[in-house]
DNA sequence: CAATTAAGTGAGTAACTAATGACTAACTTA
DNA sequence: TAAGTTAGTCATTAGTTACTCACTTAATTG
């Protein structure tokens, strides 16, 4: 079966992903991406100069998801709390489906070896900090949420969630349920945060 | 100039440590190893008989190293807040001194390689989680922080504030004060969970 | 349908990696 | 001080890895 050189990277782009989440991504092998692919070593070597090239795609398809996930989050929602409940929900949902994504911030693959990746992940990473710290501000303008803490610091604090709970995820059996598990940590901290009146 | 192998022992674990914050957990190789230490990669074969035996080693050895520091943070304070303050400011010492930390949870040399080491680890952070928990439990019952919250989940709240800082601390280019930093949004969190009389 | 394009193959190669074995030299101790 | 122990070296090996190159074969197109 001969595929077209778009779907084939895709494809790539896929296979490393899933192996990257099962052997860690330091040790995926072009070898290895080319068996699971059902290709020879070398064909892979067609559709990406180097493996550094290979690892850029990828990076550029997470960054990509995450985006769109976000963007279909907050329009889906208008009460800002709800948004936030929408983000961090969105934002579990893409680690439930790529559960090497964690990983994959501490590899350093795309660390060591590149220099604008790690930028341009931290810039994501502070990109839904922003969208988080401009929901809880307007859901403290609301008067539903309590005004006696930054809004950014907050904002932190969500997020912090999310990443505890993907770590406990990841590193344990992966025996529940990532998304309503943090769901349900959101509510508690939501309540925590919420405006007294309420 | 010759060592005692148990010098050499713990020079080795203390070199990959540092390799593996510089390079990489993955990329650590006995001959990258053997240079830094200074003797011949042959020569760290006579301390240890396989590359995974110096990872039980290091494990050992990082393990140990946070159970100390949570014992001697439990020391030092009585007040439950405090205690919880303390054992926080001990994690966040811990990561700074050792920096690959965050990284050797999520290294597949540790984890793939492994399965007891995985579980091991997952142990520490259960027993860390357990700490905040009692304390918390503690501080509700002596009615200073308030108790509409499950104290297991606030201390799932709690560690995922130390792993969420410590993510962006690991991300970046480390240009904040990381224990600083965590207490400042200890003392944050704290106030959301602190009882309202109080 | 002939010509061109592009995906794929097979057989390599240079560099690296964990591990081994024979041997040497520095400490310890009887 | 002689004998034993043990850290260390040197040279080597089997296996892996990213990458290359000459060549083949399937699709597209003028």
């Amino acid at each position: 079966m001969r595929k077209t050189s778009d779907l084939r990277k895709a494809e790539i782009v896929a296979t490393i992903l899933g192996l990257a989440d099962r052997i860690g991504p330091d040790r995926v092998t072009t070898g290895a991406v080319a068996i699971e692919v059902g290709v020879t070593q070398a064909a892979i070597f067609r559709h990406f100069p180097t493996k550094a090239a290979m690892w850029n795609a990828v990076a550029d398809h997470v960054a990509e998801a995450l985006t769109t996930a976000w963007d279909a989050a907050l329009a889906q929602a208008d009460i800002p709390v709800e948004r936030v409940k929408a983000l961090i929900g969105a934002q579990l949902g893409q680690i439930a489906a790529t559960p090497a994504m964690p990983m994959l911030l501490f590899s350093r693959e795309l660390n060591v070896e590149n220099a604008d990746l790690r930028v341009a992940f931290r810039g994501r990473l502070a990109t839904f900090h922003g969208h988080l710290a401009r929901e809880v501000a307007a859901g403290q303008r609301a008067r539903a949420l309590r005004n006696d803490v930054e809004a950014a610091d907050a904002a932190v604090l969500l997020a912090s969630l999310v990443q505890g709970v993907a770590i406990r995820w990841s590193l344990g059996a992966r025996d529940f349920a990532l998304h309503a598990e943090g769901l349900r940590l959101l509510d508690v901290q939501l309540h925590l945060l919420s405006a007294k009146g309420a």
